[in-house]
DNA sequence: CGGTAACCTGAGGGCACCGTCAACTTCCGG
DNA sequence: CCGGAAGTTGACGGTGCCCTCAGGTTACCG
């Protein structure tokens, strides 16, 4: 059952209106500022979206498909450590151009989607293959992803307003530290996938 | 004009509540939630602390105190590297312990007090000691300790509940990228002092 | 002991946001 | 073109927190 066509007019434009008010404003932003300026009422917005998340999970669908082109593209390099590289930079690009996308990494990281299994197994391929060419250290797992990203998510936060480049030199730390000749004993072993998985079901 | 002694008392109570209250559920607790706890009406924390952010300092005020006792023993220390890693621990440490004091770094980091200017002279020292040693990578400035106060906020924020000793894997990898030959050559220049102050008022 | 200033109290108005729902409007198949 | 299903509207009650202030209470000085 397709919705009627002024309702599915009505949903574009609360995603758009929403996709904007979102990424300058964050992801806590009054549901009714969204529906004023899609330019339909509140009632209207519940009907679309009944929850928050639901809304937020129809803006960033599209995000999920963005990071598999990217790790597409990090796969197609000659260079396994250069893909790695690539591959968080261009993630924590996103970060840094958007507010709402930004806490929603702090939170939930990649968000359940359809394309998140697809997501997940390439992700895994850009890790391992930097790890297996010895250029990433060999005791970092695809949870320890985690860290980079929350950490970035946090500059981002904090320097928006004044540097919106600081994020970079925070990162250039980062990576130094996941080479393979970084590499110094860890004090304590990796996330679970489990862990990581009660992480972000905990919002 | 000393507080009459009842009201001396009070304040005591309502620090002490406060402190235990942003402590296991952080900063933004509602206010009233403190007072009950401290067995006093809502308009006694109003009347001593006529705002949030008084209470916060009052609260957190000794912990400037314990960051100085802290870079004491790091320099104390025979191996400079040894020193700043001993300080970047044992202030992570206090951030794990404490979600009240975990939000204020990352919001505002030391948060300027009477002895943040005795603080942060022993934090330099702590750090050009560790780099003039050839440990520490020469391109790290003490505004960089920024980044690493606000990356461990949020990994502590995000995994506390599940595994509250994981910060301690995603130092290991941050310290890591901050020995001297991991260094390799940063984007960005570091933030400048104003850049910092800017940031921290922003609240 | 007063008497006064300092202090305490908690009900209450304000505010911002949430989520609902009965009345109204629009679409669309027949 | 019409009837009913689908959709829209926005006022409204609910909630949680903020902050104030008039009236009652307590400490302290002489």
């Amino acid at each position: 059952m397709a919705l009627r066509k002024d309702a599915q007019r009505n949903r574009e434009r609360l995603v758009e209106a929403a996709r904007a008010v979102f990424a300058e404003r964050g992801l806590d932003v009054a549901l009714d500022e969204i529906a004023r300026r899609a330019g339909v009422s509140i009632g209207t917005l519940y009907n679309r979206f009944p929850t928050r998340a639901e809304l937020v999970r129809a803006v960033f669908a599209d995000r999920a498909e963005t990071v598999v082109r990217i790790t597409e593209h990090a796969l197609g390099m000659a260079d396994p450590w250069a893909g790695f590289v690539h591959f968080v930079e261009q993630v924590c690009r996103m970060l840094a151009a958007d507010r709402g996308y930004n806490d929603l990494a702090a939170r939930a990281l990649p968000q359940a989607t359809p394309q998140h299994a697809r997501g997940h197994e390439l992700m895994t391929r850009v890790v391992e293959r930097a790890r297996e060419a010895g250029a990433l250290r060999a005791d970092f797992t695809l949870s320890d992803m985690a860290f980079v990203i929350w950490a970035i998510t946090r500059t981002v936060e904090a320097t928006a307003g004044v540097e919106p480049d600081a994020w970079r030199r925070h990162l250039g730390f980062i990576l130094d530290g996941l080479r393979a000749p970084a590499a110094h004993p860890l004090p304590v072993p990796p996330l679970t996938e489990d862990q990581v998985a009660r992480v972000m079901r905990d919002c």
